[in-house]
DNA sequence: CATGAATGAGGATTCATTCAT
DNA sequence: GATGAATGAATCCTCATTCAT
């Protein structure tokens, strides 16, 4: 059943329902509790209709997740393409402002983003697979994005890979930090300080200055 | 029946016997997964026998947690206590022999790794919020330790607890790449990698020079 | 649509549509696996059309066979009234015609004769029921028939409606046996071994004389 | 649990009170239409231990086939070898007998009896094909028996194969006509009636003499 | 302490059928 | 008549946990 509105076909759009719902509860009771009867409950709808929109419980989950990355992807790496970068002060602008992204994402995105912080390992095995590879694509954008700027002698010659994968896990604490531990904290100053440590360090420069070279 | 060796009660060990099957299938096939009755299987003693042991199935999983964090935490921040750090280079030194510390844990129990990093959050509620609080007492520590530094002038002013969750979400990536991306890698040149990126940053000197200042 | 073809009405046909596939399919997958959403799928129209011709998935099946049983007495009994037959050679005759048509009906529709012999029982027990009335009715059609040819003196006096079952075993295992275990075998062959058996039973008359009389 | 009787184990024998529960709801209401909940209600044990005696629902049917294929076997053809039948005399003696095993065993498995001839189609592919091969070995025995009398000049040369179907079709209505139609009449006299049909046909020997030699 | 047979609550999924368009 | 999206009842099987021995 449709409805129109202005012209424009508003679908009852059952599926983004079942999605929201879903998304409510698993956020709530977890993955595993979360029956799919509560999920239609909470979406108006039947048992049955379920099964219209979705194979099953583990791939609805899977659309909001591919969901969540899709718009993560498009918001910060796809937007700042490996672009010709000219000076360290290009980078740290560049790099503050895809912090500033990240965090206000997850700000908006809360729910989503506490699913994919922590509920994902509750999928069964092909599920969490396919999950995987999204943070082992970020994981590959963040290092081809380190290997360009380190050409372009604006980064040290750290291995990327590594060094992607620490990002990764940056992003994911700071996410959990942004969303959950420090719900107000501005997310300008957030991203200023994560830019800071990411690109100087933490040791203070006159420290440095005795101690720093290795 | 027991046996004694040296005068240490070497029980049967059932419990621990339960506990290397339990970690064992838990990481091939999740925790889900895992049935009891695997376990025991695996184990070599009967369904009942489970339950003489640990109160139910996530008890264990918990047990197995648990002995994880405490390995670590003693192992590492216990071992370098806030002392009193003179310069930068106590600090990165200090610093460098964490990182090693946590990356040959994480290799050393690189099953258990396996398991805090993937399968935790497969956890009914109740345990599973069990086990956040290990990671919320892990950025604790950090957090102290920060300020602690921060006080002596070694490292910068920010936000500690921020930086706290940064460094978790780092240390679990670093285990993660340690054991499932490049378990050959030398443990030596991750942690001096690891620390450098900690410590300094990613931005190179010279284009620091004029880009660094926020 | 209607199409009309020598006056005839050549509907679009959707309920021969919806019996033909449903025949194959029920042969295929049997009755239980079939959904009334392969049968509509391969007749081509909607779900919803398919109660427009038929009460419900068991119907159709009842009518299916309805179609084989009322095409089967046709060609055979009620082509062959108790008419008078006069002597043995006649009633040989004719029983040998009978076993012929029903070899070759069953032949002709194979799929039919799977779906008698093979998918009946599962149906529910009404649909069942209904089905088994028919062969109630070709038993009491054959008692019929043997209780005249007795009166005639050309059959021995049997118990007619035992006799009149053990023939209905023997046809309904004659069909399968020229359908499925060997289809090639020529029908007149067929036709005319079965008689033999039915009319002169196995011994060999020369063992017969020493053995014969019960 | 045990229980002690006389030194002998008498096992609680769970399994065949599923066994006698299942076959008795079965015939009543059908395969498909029996539920396990009822199988295990009237068995007096808990769903779960359903599982602890048979994999599955179609397990358990199967059970109960083979234990009535088994028996049937054992009563009629193992006990009846292909011995040296030396005249007519003896080939009758031997078939009648047969026939009057059959019947009872019928009579006395009438649950069973009711199962195999009108529910074994209601299960699901993989054991239907189970139970289709009890029929065709049914039928090889029966075809094996034929020649080894043919050979011994006692029975015509009919085509062994058709023949022994045609006399499994005739072992399943007897036994559906003793057990259902006419459950009283005496086992003997139907065992006479068959065989006099199986061995002499339906022929009045004097229409024969005019009529028979086709 | 150890056993392992028995328990029974719990839930995802299917699919015949309906009915508004 | 035809459509097909929506319905929701129906049920098998799993598996953590118990407890009599």
């Amino acid at each position: 059943m449709r409805q129109s509105y202005r012209g424009v076909q508003m679908a009852d759009d059952i599926a983004g329902k079942l999605k929201s719902a879903a998304a409510w509860l698993f956020t709530q009771h977890g993955f595993t509790a979360t029956r799919v009867a509560d999920i239609v409950a909470n979406a108006g709808v039947a048992q049955g209709t379920f099964y219209l929109h979705f194979e099953n419980k583990p791939s609805l989950f899977v659309a909001l997740i591919d969901e969540f990355f899709a718009g993560l992807i498009e918001e910060t790496i796809a937007r700042h393409p490996a672009k010709r970068l000219q000076t360290g002060e290009h980078l740290s602008a560049e790099v503050e402002e895809i912090w500033m992204t990240i965090i206000r994402y997850g700000r908006k995105h809360d729910i989503l983003t506490r699913l994919v912080l922590r509920e994902a390992y509750a999928l069964p095995p092909e599920q969490r697979a396919h999950i995987n590879r999204h943070f082992e694509q970020g994981a590959d954008a963040l290092a081809r994005y380190l290997e360009d700027a380190q050409q372009l002698g604006l980064v040290k010659n750290l291995p990327a890979r590594l060094i992607a994968w620490l990002l990764v896990g940056m992003i994911e604490r700071a996410m959990h930090y942004a969303v959950f531990v420090a719900p107000n904290a501005p997310s300008v100053s957030l991203a200023g300080h994560c830019t800071e440590f990411e690109l100087l360090g933490l040791l203070e420069p006159s420290a440095a200055r005795t101690g720093g070279e290795s």
